[in-house]
DNA sequence: CGTCCGTTTCAGAAATTTCTGAAACTCAGA
DNA sequence: TCTGAGTTTCAGAAATTTCTGAAACGGACG
């Protein structure tokens, strides 16, 4: 199989940054080249296009699934696993943030955790420090726990909303809106 | 200089962790002590409390240094460096997205503009997939720069507010609010 | 049961990243 | 200008990560 310059760049592109976003080139190009695929491919294909070896190709998609990044298909009468990425976008979005969270902060919240357990330890900045750190992790993935609630549209016209959030939250202080309104 | 427990284990966790967000070991465990330390440190209190060489020292800070992370204080009649991390963890949270963003996002979105101007390429669902890829990454860096423009007191609000902000647009809806309060 | 088609595992090779010690550099004060 | 405390640079060593080819594995079908 062989890629358009369209293809060729835009693949390329997801390598390189692959090394920024904690996968690895070769994922990152997989991943790129399903995300520009309209069909499904299998493991050979990937593996013809982007000339890796047949072994990094399985590595990598074990590791996009793993991640949750990619769907599995079937052909009839084929018994080869053909791999695509969701065609909505904001699912993808979001599956990325709830996987990212999982590694990046899942992990530290329960450290903190669990050094919060220690109690005292002659060290009070370190700490209240510590305290303060977990207070804001923990409010921070409560929203975007909220945030994941929402449906795509409403959650395209929270973010279109865009410069009125300021004015909103002022209208919505003086109208006592907090209190009131648990859905 | 040498680590209570509770210091250390804070460390070495950030170290670990350092390697899941795209910094390396070094870096992550001198932000961590620069961040449980009320005084600000010199290079040479960080090398032997982390028991690395002198240069790592210099290169990890100069990283953190790029990334906005530290701030560099003086004492009189002492032309040694030292450095704290700001006080203001909502303001270390925007730093480091800010920073992300201009690493993992902006060349991107350059990128995607870049393969769109090519127009035609005989490949119409690849160019698709591009274009709607540019538009939600829009969409995002703009409710981004939104948020940052927020005060930090607005903002925790916003988080805070939680599973109200589903009910909120509802209501906002029938308000017909949008087309009218453009602050 | 054996074969075929396809996937996964794994140990070593290759590439990349991180770390070190030594040398070069900077600049304030004598 | 020289000295010396402090910082930065850099080439190679060490460690880690990625990639490969070969071998093991799995399970559908005759």
């Amino acid at each position: 199989m062989t890629l358009t310059p369209l293809q060729q760049d835009f693949v390329l592109h997801f390598g390189e940054m692959g090394s920024r976003w904690g996968i690895n080139r070769t994922v990152g190009q997989i991943y790129a080249l399903l995300f520009l695929s309209e069909e499904p491919l299998n493991a050979e294909a990937i593996t013809s296009a982007l000339s890796i070896s047949r072994s990094n190709t399985s590595m990598g998609l074990k590791e996009l699934q793993s991640w949750n990044l990619v769907r599995l298909r079937h052909r009839p009468g084929d018994r080869r696993d053909y791999f695509t990425t969701p065609d909505d976008l904001w699912e993808i979005v979001r599956t990325l943030i709830a996987e990212r969270r999982k590694r990046e902060i899942d992990p530290t919240l329960t450290t903190l955790r669990e050094l919060e357990m220690r109690g005292s330890t002659g060290d009070p900045y370190a700490e209240a420090r510590i305290a303060e750190l977990r207070e804001l992790i923990e409010m921070m993935t409560q929203f975007h726990d909220e945030m994941n609630r929402l449906e795509t549209e409403r959650l395209v016209q929270l973010m279109t909303m865009g410069r009125k959030l300021g004015g909103l939250l002022e209208k919505t202080n003086k109208m006592k809106f907090w209190g009131t309104n648990d859905t």
